[in-house]
DNA sequence: CTCATTCTGTACCGATCGGTTCGATACTCA
DNA sequence: TGAGTATCGAACCGATCGGTACAGAATGAG
């Protein structure tokens, strides 16, 4: 399909896209942060990208493909925050980048209150089964990586010995679901930031039984 | 249209009902608990409750009045523990009535897991906009309640003086809905056990800024 | 018995679902 | 310029959505 297999600048045959694709997958990608994989319809979506079903069909495939496409987006765009955490020097100041980033994220002024990630697909029928399993794996690699980022904390002695780092990754992972789901309640970004310095007002917790 | 105003017992005219209502509406509630309120169609919904469409608007008028049957229902059955929690003597008591009732409520074997709360309709489409506001009423009551009683706990001398009961409350709320969000994409009963353990090893916590 | 009343199953309603067909259009390459 | 190719808009697809009309069936009242 290429013409020049060796340089794909542009160099593409026929009719060029009459649209900015990334700019579609972020109007789409606000659509199903704010409706849900399942309540976000073909029409929502097309609208919101300013393109017809041909055109999104073309350049993403089908909604399930544009959903990862929105996901992966969403990771690396207002769900940054989380990769940046884990790249703090100490494990409270991963704590607190993933706290504090979760209250910011899931209260932005002119996006979807919440998280993404939780919302998207928490609960579907049998159609969304895939989203939510893609939604599952994302959420559940998420603290796959925390824990190990604690795991390392615990090598390192940043955390007290003794301390589990699973436990502890589980720990505050919860919170991070909680506050999205709070957010996604109405919410406050003050009142939620107030659990965040609460946890770390707290930090680290006792992870004795 | 009841023969006998004065005594409602039963002596309604008419063909009498061929099914058991609350039984049918336990499965709605299932049904919907797992593929939350978009996901769950009508088709799904009789057909758990073993009568026809017709049947099921007669008794409960439509889907969006079977959902917050079904939520009533939740709040009166899984969902019972944060009444019970809530009249616990202690502050400590009372969060943990709330934190080890979320853990069981969301991990019950031949239950959904998750809590119907949460994933019932978190993030909908238009259609299901007021099934959404009846879950953040739903929740947001909740909140209040637990706020309530750890106002009166700090009244009490319960809780240490300055202790903020609305902070305490998000807090305690936030790792019950992360937990309910943890269980929905799959974590086990005994990981979640240990999120709970963690928050009442550390109970109270300091809300100081 | 008859009649009014209520429930049940079938068959159906318009609307919308995710997805596709197709001809017109706009581009690159030779 | 003409051949080849990819995109575009509109119209359309069968399936399913939530919800109903209707006729038969089962009851209590008279």
């Amino acid at each position: 399909m290429l013409v020049r297999m060796d340089d794909g600048r542009k160099a593409r045959a026929g009719r060029p896209r009459g649209f900015d694709a990334e700019e579609a997958l972020e109007r789409a990608l606000v659509v199903f942060w704010r409706q849900g994989y399942e309540g976000a319809t073909l029409t929502d979506l097309t609208r919101a990208m300013g393109i017809t079903r041909t055109s999104m069909y073309a350049a993403f495939g089908n909604k399930e493909e544009l959903f990862r496409r929105a996901l992966d987006r969403y990771s690396e765009g207002p769900g940054g925050y989380v990769a940046r955490a884990l790249e703090e020097p100490t494990a409270r100041a991963v704590a607190a980048g993933l706290l504090n980033g979760a209250v910011r994220a899931t209260t932005r002024p002119g996006c979807p209150a919440g998280c993404l990630g939780v919302q998207g697909a928490l609960a579907t029928g049998d159609p969304g089964h895939r989203a939510r399993d893609v939604l599952i794996a994302w959420r559940n690699d998420a603290g796959s990586r925390v824990a190990d980022r604690f795991r390392r904390a615990v090598a390192e002695g940043d955390l007290p010995p003794g301390t589990d780092p699973d436990r502890l990754s589980r720990y505050v992972t919860s919170l991070v679901y909680g506050i999205s789901v709070q957010a996604a309640s109405g919410v406050a970004r003050d009142d939620l930031q107030q659990v965040a310095d609460t946890v770390l007002r707290n930090w680290p917790p006792a992870t004795g039984g």
